[in-house]
DNA sequence: CAGAAAACCGACAAGCTTGTTTTTTAGAAT
DNA sequence: ATTCTAAAAAACAAGCTTGTCGGTTTTCTG
């Protein structure tokens, strides 16, 4: 393995400074209950410093020391938490499940209205907050996953149940975003075309000019949106 | 790691069937210059099976010994003919460049034609190519080395330049498949939004129903090329 | 045919990674 | 205060992966 260069920066917080700001807290609370609190605490610093991992250096090499390493917590103490690296992995799935709906339903509020038609510029900032949906830690990090599960058994045994159920909730959660959009199947091409061409932006990191690209696309992207939906409207009102 | 169980089947071409293979076609050249080809097709062996490798294990799973495993070569020889596994990759890289390049050509061969103006039904045959395109394995294991080498420096340095050079003569491809697609930057957009979308598609492979899905998605594209195509020719024409 | 060169093979050392086990430290309970 | 339990740290064993090395076979050349 020969890591990314820009990673080694922030590569270690030092497990000293770790407790250092742990007991800083210890005195803030001073009572009872502290010790869950601070298990709490040490597992969700596991989970987000393996997201970082994920992202940075990719699931091959999120390796146990280099997550507690991210954590500032030692490897010892990671198994504690979590039996395995998988059982971390599990744990980030959960984690990361719940998170991107969140995300999504919050880039996507206030796109669409029951009272208000679709407009052609709500069209366009729908398609640019999907941008910046897939462009979110918590998507790339998922990403990750997904690819990895690819050739990865039990990897893939863990994520592919989660998966049909996030892309279920997602629909959903679009189909909420967009009440004027009656009519389903239309609605459902629109979506996997967006999100699938989204996620081909997404993961063409090496593509020379990938932004300007991505950015006329997404323009293209919009003004067929607006056509498909204005179409549908036309004839739901026929 | 936890290898993908379906592919046990053909895991080891075994170092003896190759050997007794080669002495046949041995005796049948019986000349001088044996040696050579016989280097040649251990090399392209070693490197059909690393593409084999990528495929089927992932980039990261894809080590020194289960590639000469599935080549039917010793890990020994094998380092003979590249001297580390970045070296065998790198070959990798090379062959792939140029045969991508001659399977799209002849995907999209005949679909467009100097003398004939594009008609809805060529569009829809050149976005059905493309998706074939994006499911030979060719694709598949360029693409996991693309994905790998976000996340791995020397992976990166050696594929990006090559990457670049894929995608300017690939370009020039679609300029000569499509010879009447004379507005560039519409056709640069459609050509982005075609590879974006199928890249998507074909990396969704844990989505639910994700070929009935691609299909429907597919019908759409190839409505809207066939828009722009002709929005394109009508500014052209006047 | 004999010597040189290329191709090939199996074994080895060094370094990682994982999960287990053992030891130490911190917190809770009586 | 002491006893018990959870948390954290460190040491350890087993298994992989990589690149190198010494030796063997095959092919080429003179």
């Amino acid at each position: 393995m020969k890591l990314d260069n820009k990673s080694n920066e922030l590569l270690g917080k030092s497990i000293q400074a770790r407790k250092k700001k742990i007991d800083e807290k210890k005195i803030a609370r001073n009572e009872k209950g502290w010790q869950a609190e601070k298990s709490a605490m040490t597992r969700t610093a596991i989970m987000e410093a393996a997201i970082d991992c994920l992202i940075k250096l990719g699931y091959a090499n999120t390796t146990t020391a280099l997550m507690a390493d991210y954590a500032g917590v030692s490897r010892g103490a990671m198994m504690h938490h979590f039996p395995s690296r998988l059982a971390v992995i599990s744990a980030v799935i959960d984690h990361l499940h719940a998170l991107r709906l969140a995300e999504y339903s919050e880039l996507m509020a206030n796109i669409d209205d029951p009272n208000r038609k679709l407009t052609k510029s709500r069209i366009q900032a729908s398609v640019k907050a999907a941008w910046e949906y897939v462009n979110k830690p918590s998507f790339i990090a998922y990403q990750e996953l997904l690819l990895a599960a690819r050739t990865d058994v039990e990897l893939y045994e863990i994520l592919a149940p989660v998966e049909a159920d996030f892309e279920s909730q997602f629909f959903n959660t679009v189909k909420e975003v967009f009440p004027h959009w009656e009519r389903l199947s239309f609605l459902e091409g629109a979506h996997d075309m967006v999100q699938f061409l989204m996620k081909g932006m997404s993961l063409s990191h090496l593509s020379v000019n990938r932004n300007a690209r991505a950015r006329r696309v997404m323009k293209l992207l919009a003004d067929y949106l607006y056509n498909l939906y204005s179409a549908v409207d036309l004839i739901d009102e026929s």
